[in-house]
DNA sequence: TGTACATCAGTGAACGCGCGTTCACTGATGTAC
DNA sequence: TGTACATCAGTGAACGCGCGTTCACTGATGTAC
């Protein structure tokens, strides 16, 4: 190996002034969402987010059983960056004066920074929801945003100040996350990896808005 | 290579009396197609399929450039059964007495359509569905049912029936596909490789008739 | 009807690829005395 | 405060894997004469 403990490694790895990494666990991590960043799923690879950490190939197995592992931490990370958009939009939706509006404004919030996601980190997006893997939205915290809640929690919560807000007839809240859902899953794929790849953003933004609209009146 | 011509190749070959094989694309194609039923696209891979059709591997480069030739006629071929699967569902639809009932039934026929071919191929479907690469719905008869409609062509011919019957205000037609769409194409994948991944067939179906009464709707 | 020949579908062997993973190891670290 | 030692994070080399693809070839077919 060229570069020894000191010196650089063949591809863009950070100086290393000891024989021990120091967080090598974390290091590899944010590679391997680098990786996801720019290639979805399939670019997170082992021997390269080793490479990216200047260490050696099976250095990874200290920290992680087999690439699999690697992967899963990824995809947690990923959809802790899908609850933490969804976050950011509820916490900019202005204050209503009737609590209907506030509860109607908090869905599309939901789902608009839901897309807002899937159109600005669409690699990470593709991880966090990648086939053939199940999606498995648990409450595990390695999911959430930091206000603790994953996407799918976030979205539960939504609806159910909408039912508080006499917005959504309590009969119609069972399984409401999964219409909503459906809908605003689907145009994320249609225009990141669809017919759709490529409109213009503000085109884009304006169907996501309509698609809410129709979310919003049919649900 | 054990078996010659005429005796049986390693794996599932069919038997060959003669040294040119009659009709090796279309043996191939199958074969990626059952790959691809099997598997998704990660399973359509050229060497297994020229195993199947009982042919040396580069057999397959007098009919297919690469393997990502192989792969683009094994989706078109995806596309046509979700088309051929709308297409049925439209011609099981009784005929009602008001156009206007009849053009709703018809956008459901196709939404159930779709709906039921995810569940029931859902290799194929995430093969026509693939991303990284983007979903190309031209109206490429390779991608049309026996009707020679493409499955977006067939949705969006439902919806001009819908304005016909003065169902769905003119105004709004321009986009709507893209909103029904979404919401089916997402039900589809949380029911096939989501959080709803193996509910029950009868639950899912209830659920893919409420998303389709919110979409009549909210459209 | 028979023969020569061009065509081109399929053969057989080989390539380089990067991957995930295993093995026996080495050397930095922090802790107990 | 100094030293011996256990721990275990990272090393270096190697593996087998199946893949897509290229090469120079061979032999079945149909066509022109």
């Amino acid at each position: 190996m060229e570069g020894e403990l000191t010196g650089q490694s063949p591809s863009r790895a950070p100086l290393r002034a000891t024989y021990r990494h120091g967080d090598l666990r974390r290091a590899l991590l944010e590679a391997g969402i680098d990786l996801a960043r720019a290639g979805g799923p399939d670019a997170v690879v082992l021997r390269e987010a080793t490479r990216r950490a200047g260490v050696a190939p099976n250095a990874a197995y200290r920290h992680f059983a087999s690439r699999q592992h690697l992967l899963e931490a990824v995809r947690a990370a990923a959809l802790a960056g899908v609850a933490t958009a969804m976050e950011k939009e509820l916490a900019s939706v202005p204050r209503a004066r009737r609590a209907a509006d506030q509860a109607r404004a908090g869905l599309r919030a939901v789902g608009t920074g839901y897309l807002r996601f899937a159109q600005e980190e669409t690699g990470l997006f593709r991880t966090g929801f990648a086939p053939p893997e199940p999606i498995a939205l648990d409450p595990d915290p390695a999911k959430a945003g930091p206000g603790g809640l994953n996407p799918f929690q976030l979205l539960g919560a939504a609806l159910d100040r909408m039912v508080e807000a006499g917005v959504l007839p309590p009969e119609r809240r069972p399984g409401a996350e999964f219409l909503a859902w459906s809908a605003v899953h689907g145009l994320a794929l249609l225009v990141i990896g669809g017919p759709l790849r490529g409109i213009p953003r503000a085109q884009a933004d304006a169907l996501g808005q309509r698609l809410l609209d129709m979310v919003e009146r049919g649900i």
